[in-house]
DNA sequence: ATGACAATCAGAGATTGA
């Protein structure tokens, strides 16, 4: 089972790239961020007739979760739980009837700057749900992973320059810490099984040349239970999209699974 | 550097992103 987390920014300034990768890649699950559209706006047709099961949690102008499934999926959820009051779409997760069965969880963790302000109180608050969500992830024992755009920079070797990043949302000590308190429970960074050296990014801004010159950070991740950490084949980073036509900032991560 | 760049909604320019 081929899975994939992609922030397209845009499903509608996106559809030919994430198309075009589809085609390459025919990955089995994609977890789509940022969608920015209501879920009567999102091209649902365009990806049936490609094959994928389309289920959305969208939300007007910004934020929106999604999942694409060539596998049938069951217990769709939206939200994560923890505060009826928040409306922002970043939430959805979904059991992937394969060879086995695989709860998949695609997140879109908040920004959180500027710092200090209630965007970063949000994203810490944010964090808290997704510990509790973790938590029962690990208590059931289920072949279980969340993935998305975590707005995390683990450690400084994912980052380029990780002195530009002391004072973000995104790297500062107590965004880690939350973030380290969640693999604590027993969680795998995937991409971390395989490759142990710096220079590997999922995001380059749009500004200044970051992509020419490789001015990048690995915010994109995917977080395995055991169950699921057992079951893990491969996992790249397709950082040639950015390089691509009208693409994204972000960039396809993708792991297989045995399942 | 009150920046750059891009998407959205709207129909200009503010807001958001990271």
């Amino acid at each position: 089972m081929k899975i994939a987390t992609f922030n397209i920014n845009g499903i509608k300034a996106r559809i030919q790239s994430l198309t075009n990768w589809l085609k390459q890649a025919q990955p089995d699950v994609v977890l789509l961020q940022e969608i920015k559209s209501i879920d009567e706006n999102f091209p649902r047709e365009w990806f049936e007739s490609m094959g994928y099961q389309v289920e959305t949690h969208g939300q007007k102008s910004f934020n929106g979760v999604a999942i694409l499934s060539k596998l049938p999926l069951e217990d769709i959820v939206r939200g994560l739980p923890g505060d009826i009051n928040d409306l922002q779409a970043r939430w959805i997760e979904a059991t992937v009837i394969g060879k086995k069965a695989v709860r998949v969880c695609g997140l879109y963790l908040p920004n959180g700057n500027p710092v200090p302000g209630p965007k970063y109180d949000y994203k810490l608050q944010w964090m808290q749900r997704l510990q509790s969500r973790a938590e029962g992830l690990i208590k059931s024992e289920e072949i279980a992973l969340m993935a998305g755009d975590y707005n995390i920079i683990p450690q400084r070797e994912d980052a380029a320059n990780p002195d530009d990043w002391t004072t973000d949302a995104a790297h500062l000590p107590q965004s880690r810490a939350s973030y380290q308190k969640v693999i604590n429970l027993g969680f795998t960074d995937a991409f971390r099984i395989k490759n142990f050296d710096a220079g590997h990014y999922s995001f380059w801004d749009y500004q200044a040349g970051s992509w020419q010159r490789d001015n990048g950070i690995r915010i994109d991740h995917f977080l395995l239970t055991p169950q699921c950490a057992d079951l893990l084949n491969d996992i790249e980073i397709d950082s040639f999209v950015r390089g691509g036509e009208k693409p994204s900032d972000h960039v396809p991560v993708w792991l297989e699974l045995e399942a």
